[in-house]
Order: C-alpha cells, then sequence, then structure tokens
DNA sequence: TAGAGCCTGCGG
DNA sequence: CCGCAGGCTCTA
C-alpha cells in the first residue's frame, strides 16, 4: 500500500481510537516489533489514552498521552482495522490494542512484511525507521527545484526506481509511480538525468495530483486493500494504466504495455511517454 | 545500483 | 505447477 491508502487508514481509524484508553496490548507475533519488545509496548501503551494517530511517508504513528508512539508499518497487504473487541480473531493477527468502548485496533499482516516499533513521542520521527525517508508530496520543501535537484543526484537511475526509492521523495509505491509517469508523459525508463527542468517541473505538479487525487477516492483496492474499517478504496477505476497491460491506451488507444524494473512491474505507453 | 530474499495466498 | 502481488533490506 502506498501513501494514499495509508492516509486513508489514518483518517479512517482516528475517529474511532482517539481519545480511548488502551485496556490492554498483544502482540503474537514477537519479531514483528523491531528495536522494540512486547512488554516496553505493553508497558508504554497500557492504561494510556490515545492522543492522536498520524501519518510520515508510510508509517503510521499511534500517539498515547503517556508520551510514548507506536509505529507501524504496513507493507504490502497489512492491514490495520477497528474491529469490536469481541470478534474472533483473524489469522495473521500480529498485534492488538483493546480500547474501551468495545473496539479493537488490529493489526494484521499475511505476509508478515510489515512492522512496527515504539518510540518517545517527542522523537518518533527521529526514529531509525525515518533515516532514510525522503520529503512528503505535500511539504513546502518539495519544490519543482527541489525535485530536480533530487534527480540530479541520481543521474543514471530510471525515473520510475526513483520514485519507488523513498528516500526521495517518500510515499510513492509501484501503482502510483505508474500512474504518475503516465500522466506526466515520461518513459519509466529515462534516466533521471535527462529530465530538464521543465520536465522537472511538470512531473512535480503531477506527483501532488495523483497522490490528492487518490486520498480523494480513499485510494486503490485492487486485491486486499481496506482502509481501518474493512471498506474498499474507489481510485481503481481512475488508473489508467496499472494492472491495464493489453488495454487501449486511454489516450491514443495503442495497448499499455507492461516491462520489470527492479523486478516489479511497469505499465505505460510507449507512445505516449516519452 | 542490481539482485536475491523475506512470507503467504491467489489465479491461470 | 507457475507467476504474480499496494515494500523494503541486505548483499555483492
Amino acid at each position: 500500500m502506498e501513501l494514499p491508502e495509508v492516509e486513508t487508514i489514518v483518517r479512517t481509524l482516528a475517529p474511532r481510537a482517539v481519545g480511548r484508553r488502551i485496556e490492554s496490548v498483544s502482540v503474537f507475533r514477537r519479531d514483528l516489533l523491531k528495536l522494540a519488545t512486547p512488554e516496553a509496548v505493553r508497558k508504554a501503551f497500557a492504561g494510556s489514552c490515545i492522543a492522536g494517530i498520524r501519518r510520515r511517508a508510510k508509517f503510521i504513528l499511534i500517539d498515547a498521552d503517556g508520551g510514548f508512539t507506536l509505529i507501524v508499518h504496513l507493507a504490502m497487504g497489512g492491514k490495520l482495522l477497528s474491529v469490536p473487541t469481541g470478534a474472533p480473531r483473524e489469522e495473521h493477527t500480529h498485534l492488538t490494542l483493546r480500547l474501551d468502548g468495545g473496539c479493537d485496533v488490529r493489526m494484521v499482516d499475511v505476509r508478515h512484511f510489515g512492522k512496527a516499533s515504539l518510540a518517545r513521542t517527542d522523537e518518533a520521527l527521529t526514529h531509525p525507521f525515518f533515516a532514510r525517508i525522503g520529503v512528503e508530496y505535500d511539504d513546502a520543501e518539495f519544490t519543482p527545484d527541489a525535485l530536480h535537484m533530487l534527480l540530479a543526484g541520481h543521474p543514471k537511475l530510471a525515473v520510475k526506481q526513483f520514485l519507488l526509492d523513498q528516500a526521495g521523495i517518500s510515499g510513492i509505491g509501484n501503482i502510483y509511480a505508474s500512474e504518475v509517469l503516465y500522466r506526466a508523459g515520461i518513459s519509466p525508463a529515462k534516466p533521471c538525468a535527462s529530465l530538464t527542468r521543465p520536465w522537472a517541473a511538470l512531473l512535480h505538479g503531477v506527483i501532488r495530483e495523483v497522490l490528492s487525487e487518490a486520498i480523494c477516492n480513499r485510494g486503490t483496492s485492487i486485491r486486499d486493500y481496506v482502509d481501518a474499517t474493512g471498506r474498499g478504496g474507489g481510485h481503481q477505476s481512475a488508473l489508467k494504466v496499472y494492472g491495464r497491460e493489453g488495454e487501449p491506451c486511454p489516450a491514443c488507444g495503442r495497448p499499455i504495455v507492461r516491462i520489470v524494473q527492479g523486478q516489479r512491474s511497469t505499465f505505460f505507453c510507449p507512445r505516449c511517454q516519452r
């Protein structure tokens, strides 16, 4: 899941969890936690109230009023759900926060690619998880010039691969990388250095547009993704190229092509994207 | 800066 | 059986 899905989870989880008291913490898969133990999470969270839930890059931060923050990364296919406390525990549930008011926050992750850690709230954004995380798409620092500079720092790298690198711009994943490049009319294989300042400015605007539109549509559900209430996203019907190999390009009608870059699928229109 | 690897599950 | 999946980490 990518930034729009993570943002949607934050927005749907917050009204169900913020202000609630954490009655208990259960960790069912110990190695979910990095640089933290289940005992430490329990000690930091049990008895506290959830003060806020926020997002940084693809991470979800759950702030408790005792001064500690749980940092969660859902990777591919992970879920963070608000479910009634009495509901049966679904398979691959790795962590549960039992809240007052009758609901749990549960992290479910079939593929075990997700992770979580604990930080002091005032230091949460300097946690090692964020050591190589770049700028937010909507940050004031993310300007056309800033993007142009970032591109210049990876001259030979294919621009698709650059978009996936969280150390540059954070939050873009495999779906939106293809969608962004299609809308910008840029071939995914283009080396970053070949993007002149006007192209960087165009790409900058398109990144902001595509991610905000996907957030407005509450993310993309192709396979498993659901928000904290179990509801799917609405953006899948707005995708122009991702997952559409062989289908006609919405602009020129020629077939969308799938290639592999860095072991990930890329979808694009060879005619509209140069 | 490429590539293998980490896991489980689905669909062809 | 095979390929594929909204991600990231470590290695050569």
